[in-house]
DNA sequence: GCCGTTTTCGGCCCGACTGTTTTCAGTCG
């Protein structure tokens, strides 16, 4: 079983216990299980049958242990099956409106055998609820509302929306007289690839105790508002038209460090930088690292020198997810993670030679206004016909013109030849090998093997490879790989093979597409498996959407040499061959 | 259920907001 479905039936464990009214401390466990599985790097499945080095997992001991060999052996637990015989599994979609919590859901569940979303909507019509304890308007209002939304949107945002939702608040926020910096704090600090709710941290001399009152005012007055969910004492929480949450904290500058740190998480990095502080004698809030034994503050200004005090490197925001970067930062062994400049070279991307917006020259002038020192233009090949892909004519015609235009560039930036062929459904490719021999880059593609049965997909992908011409594996077998499981393919086996893997970022993606998970390259840097990370631009604009990529490689720990076109061009091309 | 410079028992992160209450429970991040 794939590590992200253990996970999933542990904390749906966590969760039922939480409705029973368990022991806290146990459902934690099972919730910090269910994290250290979805973070492990290796296939749990392959460690399953070893309980020793299952336990060297943080989190995992021994009862844990057994219970991810039944999950393995059987998929669920004697816990799991004992709760699920009491409880309805719809009872757990409860669990994600707001306002309901495990009390509340066990309580309709007891009183009244609501268990679902629909059963509860019925309940809220028929006015059963405000018979119960604890249920007033508002209550009832609020879930009422809760129901509506949560079938609106039960989604995530993309970064790059999440992104843009920011930077037009902080310039609404930056109009107050007295607010002087807004920071984005949680998952988008973070870099998740999406976001399931804003944070947003605005400091300056307007959120003092005895003003701070106004600068709420002013953030609660926000145009784009669409509902207010809570407005506090420095809080304010509402949803944006777009469906967004976005929580907003006004906090005094003293605090500022102290405050980023807590709202950045992730919430395991952040009970664990507890226990740490505790240890050490210091208790941690968002308000500042202070003394246990009395009180007074040791740090708050300033993110550096609360880790400091707490003997740790800075944390890069991309690693604070509770995967061991606190024990890395205590032993100064964090990785110096690829920075954006790092990169030479987008080896990704169309012209109007196919489903691209702009010639050869534009991409490259606004490749050389990025800074980089080479490009390659790979258009589609002839399978993609709606994209008026190229065949084998059109294909060296293409390599002539970019030839070309690489001579008149007169050495400001250097234009390979290339192309993102198709991988065909008896794993040959759509271009012939006397062509693809004159290409300098070629991205294999699975488009059309998506049609085929599954359990040959593996071979197909691995014949393909085997092409001496074939340099990147690429869009969108990145993301058939990760689901490995639902379509049965054998990653180990193709990433040892593969020459590189090409981590891209989708300017056009919907959050469900866009689950490139940290693991996976983490496995593929580890395989021996270069790491190739490019935009697919299709407009010379979407060559800045290369800091969403290199955020997933920075989440994936990836430093500058795991990454092949950080390389000058020489390096880069030999790393393209595998085992040189 | 996990874990150990408090080491095999007895701990386990912290604070704010809301609604329905008059002292607090539940939810949330």
């Amino acid at each position: 079983m794939e590590n992200r479905a253990i996970a999933r039936l542990l904390g749906e464990t966590a969760d039922l216990l939480e409705i029973s009214g368990g022991d806290p401390f146990r459902i934690r466990s099972y919730r910090r299980a269910a994290e250290a599985v979805e973070n492990s790097a290796e296939p749990l499945s392959s460690l399953a049958r070893d309980p020793k080095r299952l336990q060297q997992i943080p989190g995992i001991g021994k009862g844990m242990a057994a219970n991810i060999e039944e999950i393995e052996a059987r998929g669920s637990t004697p816990l799991r099956d004992e709760l699920l015989a009491r409880y309805h599994p719809a009872l757990l979609e409860l669990l994600k409106l707001p306002g309901m919590g495990p009390k509340t859901v066990a309580l309709l569940w007891e009183s009244l055998q609501v268990g679902s979303v629909e059963q509860l909507e019925a309940a809220i019509e028929a006015g059963k609820l405000r018979t119960l304890p604890r249920f007033g308007d508002k209550l009832v209002e609020k879930l009422r509302r809760g129901v509506a939304d949560y079938r609106k949107n039960s989604g995530r945002f993309l970064l790059d929306a999440a992104e843009e939702a920011a930077e037009q608040l902080s310039r609404y926020l930056l109009q107050f007289g007295g607010i002087t910096r807004v920071t984005p704090a949680g998952s988008l600090r973070r870099g998740r690839e999406t976001v399931g709710d804003l944070d947003i941290l605005a400091t300056g001399p307007a959120c003092a105790e005895d003003t701070v009152r106004d600068a709420v005012a002013h953030t609660a007055a926000y145009p784009p508002i669409a509902d207010l969910i809570a407005k506090g004492q420095n809080k304010v929480s509402f949803h944006l038209r777009s469906g967004l949450q976005v929580d907003v904290r006004l906090l005094p500058e003293a605090s500022y460090g102290a405050a980023l740190q807590y709202f950045t998480g992730s919430k395991t990095h952040n009970i664990a930088l507890r226990q740490r502080a505790l240890k050490l004698g210091y208790s941690l809030s968002e308000y500042a690292l202070s003394r246990l034994e009395d009180g007074s503050v040791a740090a708050s200004g300033g993110e550096e020198e609360i880790y400091a005090a707490l003997g740790l490197d800075w944390i890069p925001p991309e690693l604070r997810e509770g995967s061991g970067e606190i024990e890395a930062a205590a032993a100064r062994s964090l990785p110096a993670l690829i920075e954006q400049a790092d990169l030479r070279g987008d080896v990704h991307m169309h012209t109007r030679a196919t489903d691209g917006r702009n010639t050869i020259a534009e991409m490259a002038e606004a490749a050389i206004a990025r800074g980089y020192e080479y490009i390659a233009i790979t258009d589609h090949s002839k399978n993609l016909a709606m994209t008026n892909g190229l065949d084998d004519r059109r294909a060296l015609e293409q390599i002539r013109r970019i030839r070309e235009c690489d001579a008149e560039m007169e050495g400001r930036i250097r234009i390979l030849a290339g192309i993102e062929v198709d991988i065909l459904g008896d794993g040959g490719l759509d271009l012939s090998n006397e062509v693809l021999a004159q290409m300098d880059v070629v991205i294999a593609s699975v488009h059309s093997l998506f049609q085929q049965p599954r359990e040959e997909m593996t071979a197909r992908i691995l014949k393909a490879i085997e092409n001496p011409f074939v340099t990147i594996l690429g869009h969108p077998t990145g993301r058939l790989l990760l689901r490995r499981e639902a379509y049965a393919l054998d990653l180990v086996a193709i990433l040892k093979r593969a020459a590189a893997l090409r981590v891209a970022v989708e300017h056009n993606a919907s959050p469900e597409r866009l689950d490139l998970r940290d693991v996976d390259l983490r496995l593929a840097s580890e395989m021996g498996c270069g790491i190739v990370v490019n935009t697919d631009a299709h407009h010379t604009s979407h060559l800045d959407k290369m800091r969403y990529g290199i955020r997933q490689l920075r989440r994936a720990g990836l430093r500058k040499q795991d990454v092949l076109n950080t390389r000058p061009l020489p390096e880069f091309l030999a790393g393209l061959r595998r085992g040189s």
